[in-house]
DNA sequence: ATTATTTGTTAGGCACTTCTAACAATTTAA
DNA sequence: TTAAATTGTTAGAAGTGCCTAACAAATAAT
């Protein structure tokens, strides 16, 4: 994994980070809950990250991330949010299965892929138009299996007056 | 996993599909090769996929794709490459950096989402451009960090041309 | 054809992550 | 404040997938 932690513990630190931010109570039923695994596994897991210097936990007590925990919670999170806003916003991917498959490819972003995607849902999405050129064009690809002539023209006129 | 399969599994199969299209032998050391394990790991995974039903392997024998095997090996495949050609060639990510990223994200790759990566990158690449107008567009932004003036003026000249 | 080399298998072990069952601590409510 | 409910932990087992070491089969070379 990118960060050096297995993509399990990614998802730990992560789904910590997300409560915490959500202001909701970082526990050991919670951070289950949200990852869908038992208690035993959260304790099991913790203690590990505990292990590790990236979260304090003491028995029974709080969960807390220590800063070295936070910063690879960040990234893991950036990770997720360049991916499902890619796949939701840019492909029109089902929001949920978006999140979903972000949620799994994740763990394996190198960080200059990373750099890149965000760079390009950014530079995709602030697009001045209503509706940005690419996309707009995009989706009437996916729809009919072809290139929409009219937009195709205008790119052809356009280029043609190059200079 | 999407097949059905662990990432493991998947890798197995994409990694005998790949070397018998290449003509080389598919045989457990050249398996071994590919994926970076030793010979043990691919003969305890060979009897999994056998079991399975995906491969035919007999004791010290020839490894064969069953028709099955065939189709999730193709499926994963395909995942790979819509991701590579993504990470490569639409955000000039290092083609070593982009197989290996691919690698690793094509096993959380849903149906869905592949569709529309595939249609995605086929879309792009096929602009009449000889460099795709978006991708102009991106690469000045990911270099400079804003956008191209020039490029957003024709935009905008044009939008206010329509109709 | 017999030996040497390569190739494949078996056996056994380890790390990781999850689970269930049983128990302990804490918190809430009567 | 004591009983009930919730929350967290420990212990132990199971599945996956990898490894090394030792051995067996197949192939190549003398």
């Amino acid at each position: 994994m990118v960060t050096g932690q297995s993509a399990s513990m990614e998802d730990y630190l992560e789904a910590i980070v997300i409560l915490a931010e959500e202001g909701k109570p970082v526990k050991v039923t919670e951070i289950g809950k949200a990852l869908g695994v038992k208690k035993p596994s959260v304790t099991s897991a913790l203690a590990k990250l505990s292990e590790a210097g990236l979260v304090e936990h003491e028995r029974y007590g709080h969960v807390e991330l220590t800063a070295e925990g936070e910063r690879i919670a960040q990234d893991v999170f950036r990770r997720h949010e360049a991916l499902r806003h890619f796949l939701a916003e840019i492909l029109s991917v089902d929001p949920e299965i978006a999140a979903e498959d972000a949620c799994k490819m994740e763990h394996s972003l190198s960080h200059a892929s990373l750099e890149r995607l965000a760079k390009f849902v950014e530079f995709v999405l602030k697009c001045p138009r209503e509706e940005p050129l690419c996309l707009e064009g995009f989706n009437y690809y996916f729809e009919h299996g072809k290139r929409d002539e009219q937009l195709l023209a205008r790119c052809q006129r356009e280029d043609s007056e190059k200079d």
